[in-house]
DNA sequence: TACGTAACGTA
DNA sequence: CGTACGTTACGTAA
C-alpha cells in the first residue's frame, strides 16, 4: 500500500509550508466539530497533523522540515505595497492554531524553520536547493503555486487539490500538462496571468493558455516582453498596457534559494517523536485518535527501550521458613513488592531489593546474601520469587511476619490494591509501606491522568518499560500462566524500576516539604480505604427491587403522558429526537446552543416550562428524566451487590486534582439525597449482619469554615463562633436586617452566593442561578463584600499568589499546579483562576476529612471497638456500629472529626444513627 | 466495537 | 459566565 515514487536508495527531504497547509486544513475540516472542552479550536491542528502522519507513512522521508512565515514584513512587502493586500482577515477560529501546530511539531521532534524578511516559500526553496545539491529527493508540500518553479527531476511538489488528504504529485510532467510550460517557466506564466491570492493582477484577458503560447513562442518571459510591440490583437494591447505589472509580478514570484538559515540538512534527520510530549499535548488538545497512528508509524523503529539497561536480578526462590528468613535478613534497605495475579488472586510475590547507592543509609551495608556465596560487591540487586500457593505453615508465618512488620520498609505500586489482594485473598496483612509511586507521583503532579509505573518511569526517569503495545498498556498482570518466566522477569525488572522511581519521587517530595503529607496522610489512608472497600456496605436487595418497580412505573407513566401530548412515540432519552420535537415540531423557543444543536438539559427545560406556561410535554419529559435517572442508579446498584450481599465501591486516591477521593464501580458519592424520591435509595444501604446500626457523621459547612479560617474575616469567624445559622447571619449583614427578619428568599440568595464564591462565581453566573438581574446580583455581591471584606481580599490574594508561585496550597501543604493562570487564552486563564479559588478550599476540606479518617481508625483500634468505617462522601463518614458501641463510637467520631484541624473557627460535626443510611441521616 | 457527547447525580 | 468527580444512554465512527 505504501507506494513510493522516490528512489529507495536516495535520502528524501520532505519540506512543508506550515502556514499554507494549516490554512488548507482549517478550511477542509468543520471547525465546529473540532474543539476542546475549553473552546480551543483544533480543526487545523488535527487536519495538519493527520496529513503529516500520512506523509510520513507514505513517503518515508529521511529528513523533514516545516517552514513558517513570520509576521514581520518581507522584502516583497517593501517592493510592492499592496502585496497580499485585500486578503480576508484570518478567521478568529484559525488564530492560535498555528502556534499549536508548532508545538505538535516540536513534540514530534520535527524542526520548524523561519527566516526574518522571507516567506516560508523562500525557506523551502533554499532547503530544496540544498537538498538537491546533496543528492536528495525533495518533496515540497504547499498550497502555493509559486513552488512549481522548484520542480525538476529531484524536486516534486505535492499540491493539495482539495482539503489536505488529496495531494497529487506535481512533477515536471504534471506541471507541464496542467500549465503547458515546463516548471522553470511557471513563474513566467504566473507573472502574465497574475495571482489573485497575492493581489498580483496579471494581464487582463490573458490566461494560462495564451501565456503559455507566448512563452513557448518567444522562449521565455524576457522574449515575450521584448516582442510585446509586435503582438497583435486586443490581448497585445492589454499586454502592452500592463508591462510594468508583469515585470513586478515576475520579480515578486521569484523564490529566493540562498536564504541564510539557522539549520542545515544535517539538522533535519528524522527521529522518533517524544512520546510523552505528544501524549501530553494530544491529550490537552483532545485529539487522541492520532496518537495510535503516529506511534504505529514509529513503533518499528523505536529505540531499544532503555529498560535493557536495567539489570533485573534473577530471582531466587526461597520457599522454606529458613530460606525466607535468610532472604529477608539479607535484603538491603527497601524492598519492592510486586504481586503476580491470576484471576484476581495473588499467587506469587516478586521481591526486589537494591542498595540505595553511595548515599544510602546503614541498611544498605547489610551483608550480601547469606547463602548466595559471592561477597564483596555490595551494589547487587537481589530478587526473590515467593510462590504463595506452595508455602508450608512455618514459611507462611515468616512471610506474614515480614509483610506485617511495620519496620520492614516496602515500596509498593498501587498500595491499596496490593493490600486488598493480600488481605482479602490470603489473609496476609501488609504493613511498613514507605512509598507508593502512584501516590507520591500524584502529590507531585495531581493533574496527571495516569500514574502507571511505565508512565511515571518514563516521565521522571526517562526509562521506557512499556511493552510493545502501541497503547502503552501495562500487560504484566494480564499475561497468561504459560508465560510464568516472562512474568517473573518482568516483575523483577519492575521492582528495580520501582525502587529507583521511589527514591526519586521521595526526594522530590521531601525537597518540596511534602514528605509528611505522603507518609503521614496518603500512605496510611490507602490501607484504611482498602479496609473500607473490603468491608463494603450491606444492601437491602428486596428494597432495591421494590424501587426498580416503583421508578419503572413512574417512567412508564411519564412516557405515556409525553407521547400523548405529541401524538407519537419517540425515544425520550435521545437529545437528538428531543430537539426535533421541541424546537422543530412544537416550535418552542430555542435554548442555549451546544455542539449538536440546542440544549435540552433540565435547566433549559425548566426555563422553557416557565415561558410556555407549563407545556405538558416538557413537564412529562422532566418527570421521565427524574424517574429514569433514579432507576438507572438503582439498577447500577443491583448489579454491584456482591456475593456477600454487600456493595463494595472502589475509592481512587489519585484522580481528583484537589485532593479529594473519588468513588467508582459503583460511585457511592453521588447517591441521591435532594428529592424525597431519590432519598429513598439511601434506604437500601443498611447495617449488616453482626452489627447493630449505621452511623453517619458529617461536617457542617466545612468549606465555609475553611473560607473563614483562611481569609481571617472577623465577621465570618464571629458567625461561626456564635454558632448561629450561618446563612441567616450572613443574610442579616448583607441585607442590613436583624437575623430574625431574614426571609427564606434572602437566606437562599446568600447561601448560593457564599458557596458560589468558593467556586469563582461571577455576578453574571449568580444572576443566572438566582434568576435575578445582573445588576441586582452585582449589588448583592457588593453588599456581601462590603461586610466581609477580608473574604474578597483573600480570594484576590489566592489568584495572585498562585500566579506568582504557579500553584495553590491547602492547609496541609497539598499543592495544585495551575500553569494556565498565565495563559494568553482568556478562557483557559479564567478557568484556571476559578480552579485556583476553589483548590485551597476544597483541598483543605479533603485534607481535614482524610486526617479525621486516620484519627477515627486509630481511635477505634485504641479503644478496642469492633465498629468500622464503610464510606466517605467528601464531608461525611458512614460507619457500621457494633452492638453496645453506639455511645463510645459517637463520641469518638465527634472528637476525631472535630479535632482533625485546628482552625480559628470550630469544626461542627453532626452525627446520626439508624438502620439505614437514610435513617441515620439527620 | 469504541469513542465522544449530553445529561445528571453528589459534595 | 461556579469547583471537583463518575455513570449512563445515545449516536456515530475513518
Amino acid at each position: 500500500m505504501t507506494e513510493t515514487t522516490t528512489s529507495p536508495d536516495r535520502p528524501t527531504l520532505l519540506l512543508i509550508d506550515g502556514h499554507s497547509m494549516a490554512f488548507r486544513a482549517f478550511f477542509a475540516l468543520p471547525v465546529e466539530k473540532f474543539s476542546t472542552t475549553t473552546g480551543q479550536h483544533t480543526n487545523a491542528v488535527y487536519g495538519f497533523t493527520s496529513m503529516l502522519i500520512n506523509l510520513l507513512k507514505q513517503e518515508r522521508p529521511t529528513h523533514i522540515a516545516v517552514a513558517f512565515d513570520l509576521d514581520k514584513p518581507t522584502f516583497r512587502d517593501s517592493q510592492y505595497d499592496a502585496y497580499k493586500a485585500g486578503r480576508n482577515a484570518t478567521p478568529n477560529e484559525f488564530k492560535g492554531q498555528v502556534e499549536l501546530i508548532t508545538r505538535v511539531l516540536t513534540a514530534m521532534n520535527i524542526r520548524t524553520v523561519t527566516a526574518a524578511g522571507f516567506e516560508a516559500d523562500d525557506v523551502i526553496a533554499t532547503l530544496a536547493t540544498q537538498g538537491e545539491d546533496a543528492n536528495f529527493d525533495v518533496l515540497v508540500v504547499t498550497g502555493d503555486r509559486d513552488a512549481f518553479q522548484l520542480v525538476d527531476d529531484a524536486v516534486t511538489v505535492l499540491y493539495p487539490r482539495k482539503g489536505v488528504t488529496d495531494l497529487p504529485r506535481m512533477d515536471a510532467a504534471a506541471v507541464e500538462e496542467k500549465y503547458f510550460v515546463p516548471p522553470n517557466r511557471y513563474p513566467d506564466l504566473a507573472a502574465l496571468v497574475g495571482e489573485t491570492a497575492d493581489n498580483l493582477p496579471g494581464v487582463p484577458g490573458v490566461g494560462p493558455k495564451t501565456a503559455a503560447k507566448w512563452i513557448t513562442q518567444y522562449d521565455g518571459l524576457d522574449g515575450v516582453l521584448a516582442h510585446a510591440p509586435e503582438i497583435k490583437g486586443k490581448v497585445g494591447d492589454s499586454l502592452r498596457a500592463h508591462l510594468d505589472d508583469v515585470r513586478r509580478n515576475r520579480q515578486l514570484n521569484r523564490l529566493v534559494t540562498d536564504v541564510e538559515l539557522p539549520v542545515g540538512l544535517d539538522h533535519l534527520g528524522i527521529s522518533a517523536p517524544d512520546r510523552e510530549a505528544v501524549d501530553e499535548l494530544f491529550d490537552a488538545l483532545e485529539i487522541r485518535t492520532l496518537q495510535p497512528r503516529l506511534f504505529e508509524l514509529f513503533g518499528e523503529q523505536e529505540e531499544p527501550p532503555a529498560a535493557d539497561e536495567i539489570v533485573a536480578p534473577d530471582p531466587t526462590t526461597p520457599s522454606t521458613a529458613a530460606e525466607l528468613t535468610a532472604w529477608f535478613a539479607a535484603a538491603p534497605g527497601q524492598v519492592a513488592l510486586v504481586p503476580l495475579v491470576d484471576g484476581g488472586d495473588c499467587t506469587t510475590l516478586v521481591l526486589v531489593a537494591e542498595p540505595a547507592g553511595a548515599d544510602a543509609a546503614g541498611a544498605a551495608e547489610a551483608e550480601p546474601a547469606a547463602d548466595g556465596g559471592d561477597t564483596g560487591q555490595a551494589a547487587e540487586a537481589v530478587a526473590a520469587r515467593v510462590d504463595l500457593t506452595a508455602l508450608d505453615a512455618d514459611a507462611e508465618a515468616v512471610l506474614a511476619g515480614w509483610l506485617g512488620d511495620r519496620d520492614a520498609p516496602k515500596v509498593v505500586h498501587d498500595l491499596k490494591t496490593v493490600y486488598k489482594l493480600l488481605r482479602g485473598g490470603r489473609g496476609l496483612v501488609l504493613d511498613g509501606a514507605v512509598d507508593d509511586p502512584s501516590l507520591s507521583g500524584y502529590l507531585l503532579q495531581p493533574d496527571r491522568r495516569s500514574y502507571e509505573l511505565a508512565d511515571l518511569a518514563q516521565h521522571h526517569l526517562r526509562i521506557s518499560i512499556a511493552g510493545t503495545d502501541a497503547a502503552g498498556t501495562q500487560t504484566e498482570l494480564d499475561l497468561t500462566g504459560d508465560q510464568e518466566q516472562t512474568r517473573v522477569a518482568t516483575a523483577a525488572r519492575n521492582g528495580v524500576v520501582l525502587l529507583r522511581l521511589s527514591r526519586y519521587l521521595t526526594d522530590e517530595l521531601a525537597a518540596r516539604g511534602s514528605a509528611d503529607l505522603m507518609t503521614r496522610l496518603e500512605l496510611p489512608l490507602a490501607k484504611i480505604l482498602g479496609d473500607m472497600e473490603l468491608a463494603g456496605i450491606a444492601a437491602d436487595t428486596a428494597h432495591l427491587t421494590g424501587l426498580t418497580d416503583d421508578f419503572g412505573a413512574a417512567i412508564d407513566a411519564a412516557q405515556r403522558e409525553a407521547f400523548a401530548v405529541i401524538g407519537k412515540e419517540i425515544n425520550l432519552g435521545s437529545p437528538k429526537q428531543l430537539q426535533a420535537v421541541i424546537f422543530d415540531e412544537l416550535e418552542l423557543p430555542r435554548t442555549k446552543k451546544i455542539k449538536t444543536g440546542y440544549t435540552t438539559d433540565a435547566d433549559a427545560i425548566t426555563d422553557l416550562i416557565a415561558r410556555t406556561d407549563g407545556h405538558p410535554f416538557l413537564v412529562a419529559l422532566l418527570a421521565y428524566r427524574d424517574a429514569s435517572k433514579l432507576r438507572q442508579t438503582v439498577e447500577g446498584l443491583v448489579k454491584s451487590v456482591a456475593d456477600d450481599g454487600r456493595i463494595h465501591t472502589t475509592y481512587v486516591q489519585n484522580i481528583a486534582a484537589t485532593g479529594r477521593l473519588s468513588s467508582m464501580n459503583p460511585n457511592l458519592q453521588n447517591i441521591p439525597i435532594r428529592t424525597d424520591e431519590g432519598r429513598r435509595i439511601r434506604e437500601v444501604f443498611v447495617v449488616g449482619d453482626g452489627y447493630r446500626t449505621l452511623l453517619t457523621a458529617d461536617y457542617s459547612q466545612i468549606e465555609m469554615r475553611i473560607m473563614a479560617h483562611l481569609s481571617g474575616d472577623e465577621a465570618l469567624i464571629e458567625a461561626f463562633r456564635n454558632g448561629e445559622d450561618l446563612h441567616r447571619f450572613v443574610g442579616s449583614h448583607v441585607f442590613g436586617v436583624a437575623p430574625a427578619d431574614v426571609t427564606p428568599a434572602m437566606r437562599s440568595k446568600v447561601k448560593a452566593m457564599s458557596y458560589g464564591l468558593a467556586y469563582g462565581l461571577s455576578s453574571f453566573g449568580l444572576s443566572k442561578q438566582l434568576a435575578i438581574g445582573v445588576d441586582e446580583a452585582r449589588t448583592l455581591m457588593g453588599d456581601y463584600f462590603s461586610r466581609f471584606g477580608a473574604v474578597r481580599d483573600y480570594l484576590r490574594g489566592i489568584v495572585e499568589t498562585a500566579r506568582k508561585d504557579g500553584y495553590t496550597s491547602t492547609i496541609e501543604g497539598r499543592r495544585r499546579y495551575l500553569p494556565d493562570l498565565s495563559s494568553d487564552n482568556r478562557q483557559l486563564r479564567e478557568m484556571a483562576e476559578r480552579a485556583a479559588l476553589n483548590a485551597p478550599i476544597q483541598g483543605s476540606a479533603a485534607d481535614i476529612i482524610k486526617k479525621a479518617m486516620l484519627g477515627v481508625d486509630r481511635a477505634i483500634t485504641a479503644a478496642g471497638l469492633s465498629s468500622r468505617m464503610l464510606l466517605q462522601v467528601h464531608d461525611e463518614l458512614v460507619l457500621e456500629v457494633a452492638a453496645g458501641e453506639e455511645e463510645a463510637l459517637t463520641a469518638l467520631v465527634q472528637e476525631q472529626m472535630a479535632g482533625a484541624a485546628d482552625l480559628t473557627v470550630p469544626l461542627e460535626v453532626q452525627v446520626g444513627l439508624g438502620r439505614s443510611w437514610h435513617e441515620a441521616a439527620h
